[in-house]
DNA sequence: ACATTATTGTTTGTATGCAAATCAGTTTGG
DNA sequence: CCAAACTGATTTGCATACAAACAATAATGT
């Protein structure tokens, strides 16, 4: 008869990521109030590949339709994106990074990078990069 | 001079956490969709615990107050907790598990760690380790 | 004793995040 | 060609998650 492992809550992969995004987010947050993490993620994508159609923005960031929407409508209540209908498919919103994002992810993107080395502070340079490795192959 | 990084957000500690996490829920809910990730957490601490006052609850299950209060309501709801007035401290509210919620943690506590096992089965042994121990080192 | 401080719980507001349903518009297969 | 299938966007409902403000109660220091 083989034991069951004890489940050590602390222990669980689930709980330690859940832990670990609420650390990272204080961290943002504290750096960059302007934006939240999920919209940083949709103006880092849009300066990136240019303007989007709503719902491939969504995916090339990980959110789901509903999500998206309402990331962008608040981004564009900031004046940070705008979105305009698309002539050749009438159902598409295609979403454009205003002036005002540009110039707010140019004066922000070396924060962010900071952000993201201060979240892994505790780590040695190897460790950091291991962690981004081992998380990367769990997408 | 020394060049900014470029920023690449597919490499943030960020988005990879909000990514696995994604993943995770998907794998937690397919294979226990009677609760929450977190609504789990809470009955785990409970098992381990025994009967804690509400705001201590959400400490020991990292949530804040207006969090944990959400969610015990909803397992209130459930059944599978049951909150009674301190004696003591008429400011305290006591969470206790239920029997009914006692049974579910029985009946899913072994699916709950194949769930782990599954977010992690991408990785071998010793990289699941090494994951494990480097999240800790980040809470 | 008692005023200050701290803690517990609640409520409101804002922001993800997903499921499911719906509508409009586009594509495709027979 | 045109019905069926698909895609884009929206809306509703539910579940975290945190900030801020609040009321009730408890603990503290002088």
């Amino acid at each position: 008869m083989k034991d069951t492992p004890p489940y050590v809550l602390d222990d669980q992969i689930g709980y330690l990521l859940r832990r670990v995004t609420q650390r990272h987010l204080v961290i943002f947050n504290e750096a960059i109030p302007e934006v939240t993490t999920t919209q940083f993620a949709v103006i880092a994508r849009l300066v990136q590949l240019g303007p989007l159609s709503q719902n491939l923005l969504g995916r090339e960031t990980a959110m789901d339709a509903a999500t998206i929407k309402g990331v962008v409508d608040r981004l564009a209540r900031q004046g940070l994106v705008a979105t305009t209908p698309d002539p050749d498919d009438k159902r598409r919103l295609t979403v454009t990074l205003t002036q005002a994002g540009a110039d707010l992810y140019a004066a922000t993107v070396a924060t962010a990078l900071e952000i993201s080395d201060k979240t892994l502070s505790p780590l040695t340079a190897p460790e950091r990069a291991s962690l981004i490795d081992l998380l990367s192959k769990l997408t």
